[in-house]
DNA sequence: GCGATAAAGTGTAAAAAATACACTTTATCG
DNA sequence: CGATAAAGTGTATTTTTTACACTTTATCGC
């Protein structure tokens, strides 16, 4: 192939992902040890690099999926880290991706396989290299988007209860809502539809079970999941 | 330099500039013809290489700086692109970064030694590789900017009337606002103050100079400039 | 079986924010 | 010195957001 450029300096280049999930109350993202060097052993985020006949967000998707079994995950860019140090051993651009999952979803045998850790996004320890940026970055991101589209679905079973949409959001908020307020935002939302089933998990009256509807989203060309 | 990452594929990584201005009362970009194969001719958007020794960052401000011969400017990461056939020519992938800068302060030669045409955001012709996509995604990220932080005035000179700072902010969101409200909704933000300076360069009345005071913003550990 | 419990569900009033709207002032130009 | 053209200014209405408390219902323990 010929070489337009000349001889300007090539980088390596790999994804890193943020994975958030949501149990037991809290917004959580996985994290595991490092397994190789430079900085084995420190906390960091799953990552891996970018092959050369892979697009990046090919990289990121490909990446989540080796790591979650999952397809058609929620993804979003975060942002090219690309500081000259950012990594000890060699010049290697990071390219940040979040991600939606339900636990659930997740086999919990894989996790342990790749020694991953659900974290608790409110007691994250220091994280390998500049992870800590780009968890930050993705929590601003992942807020703002949650604020203005219906992603949350993403990160809970398909059938849910208002109880725990509201917890949800409680927890990627860090702050606690108004009951009927909150009911009447995701009403007027008007994407989520009652089941007509019940559930009783979690209280002895049931509550009822809905799920994301994506008719009214669906039609809208602004709207991508 | 021991290489810990065995045998995975680098890539060349550039820097690509959207070039926000305000002129004649319509939000402009900076775009020029390529001097360079594959794509010579076709509009494109002012870039860069990432050299070995410099952070991704910082090759922008270099770049801008270049281009400019500004420094300081507001400036922010747009995110990498990195689809595989991007580039005609090898495999690049490319961060995109806006800036703002006020048209008057570019030296309108350095401008035409770049070989560079400010072209209204509402004209934008097809440019080279993806580059319409780099544009799209800092428009959208500039305005979401603009509306929750006082960025505007980095298009406009560090003296302004209010009428300048409303055309600019309905370029921006190609939409006519009522005066009244706007003025109310900038006074809110307390961050401009009145010099008690008259212009008369676009009314016979003449009209009050205000200019950026980030006093209050910049005691505002959340906003930065 | 029945009283205590614990979460689900439901509406309205007040406050705040956003919007709609029109006339007066003032310097210049002809 | 009258016409012109942009600057400047306040209020009423609507919409949105927020604050707030009681009733319903199934289960669990006695």
């Amino acid at each position: 192939m010929t070489n337009f450029y000349g001889e300007y300096s090539k980088v390596w280049l790999s994804v890193d992902c943020i994975i958030f999930g949501f149990d037991e109350d809290k917004l959580k993202i996985l994290i595991g040890r490092r397994q190789m060097d430079p900085g084995r052993g420190e906390w960091s985020l799953y990552g891996g690099f970018v092959a050369a006949d892979e697009g990046v967000d090919d990289a990121a998707t490909r990446t989540l999926y080796e790591l979650t079994g999952l397809k058609n995950l929620f993804m979003r860019q975060v942002g090219a880290f690309g500081k000259v140090d950012r990594d000890p051993g060699e010049r290697v651009v990071s390219v940040a991706y979040y991600a939606l999952i339900n636990v659930k979803d997740y086999d919990d045998e894989l996790r342990q396989l790749h020694g991953l850790e659900w974290m608790d996004v409110k007691a994250i320890p220091q994280l390998y290299s500049d992870h800590n940026e780009m968890v930050d970055k993705a929590l601003r991101m992942m807020r703002q988007k949650l604020a203005t589209e219906p992603i949350g679905f993403r990160l809970l079973p398909s059938l849910f209860t208002l109880t725990q949409l509201q917890r949800l959001y409680e927890a990627v908020n860090g702050e606690a809502l108004d009951k009927r307020n909150f009911r009447k935002r995701i009403f007027d939302m008007g994407c989520i539809e009652n089941t007509g089933l019940i559930d009783k998990t979690y209280s002895k009256r049931g509550a009822y079970l809905y799920r994301f509807n994506n008719r009214i989203y669906g039609s809208d060309p602004n709207f991508k999941l």
